[in-house]
DNA sequence: CGCATTCATCGTAATATTGCAATGAAGTAT
DNA sequence: ATACTTCATTGCAATATTACGATGAATGCG
């Protein structure tokens, strides 16, 4: 089928999987951890930085954008992208209460 | 072509995406979170809990096993599985390094 | 205007993922 | 031994993802 039911989960645990998607590529690490290193946003030379081809990353930027974990603005004929900080500390907060939920946890049971 | 071009990004970024794309489906944070929940092992059950069919749900918790999430023992007819807290928190430690990365960050630039 | 640059979109091919029915394997019970 | 229970595996169909060439839209420049 390769379609989730999404239907039969909770509206967290949806959200959950769809920002852990949105990490589940390489290209998409790469690219944000490439947005928080120089600090501003990125004109144009994402391709060179990461290896791959212009429509491939423009489709993962479409991606992480459609997210609200990052935001363009137009700039002439190039494009600046950056992290929408906003978002992803919402997103942060989510993540961390899935990752944060072994706090109760004592020690291997089988 | 569905398939990630693993060879240009750094073993950091595809162990992200990895564990990442680990809880990219509801069902498998589901499961996660049951697991925490009963705080212990759970047996059998897991298929009347969440509302999928047997072998889905073992497909999911055979990709939870082999990243090292979780851990299954037989247990006569029964298989008990739990969280393995030990690659738990090596996997918290590296998705924290790649969510914790915005500490630099000031404030939206564009 | 004509041309280059930059990025988005479309179309397509290859591979991955999801889901389940059918079946298999291994133990338990009668 | 036969039947039952539980879970894994196989096989398949449907959909999603990834990647990129070709093309389009928008802007800037000569």
């Amino acid at each position: 089928m390769g379609l989730s039911k999404t239907e039969i989960f909770t509206d967290q645990q949806n959200e959950i999987a769809r920002f852990a998607k949105a990490f589940g590529h390489p290209a998409r690490v790469a690219i944000l951890q490439h947005l928080f290193k120089i600090e501003t946003c990125v004109c144009g030379d994402l391709v060179n930085e990461i290896g791959l081809a212009q429509p491939t990353i423009s489709q993962h930027l479409k991606e992480l954008k459609n997210l609200g974990l990052i935001q363009g603005s137009i700039e002439g004929t190039r494009v600046c992208y950056c992290i929408d900080p906003k978002n992803w500390i919402k997103m942060k907060r989510i993540m961390s209460e899935f990752l944060d939920q072994d706090i109760s946890i004592k020690e291997e049971c089988c």
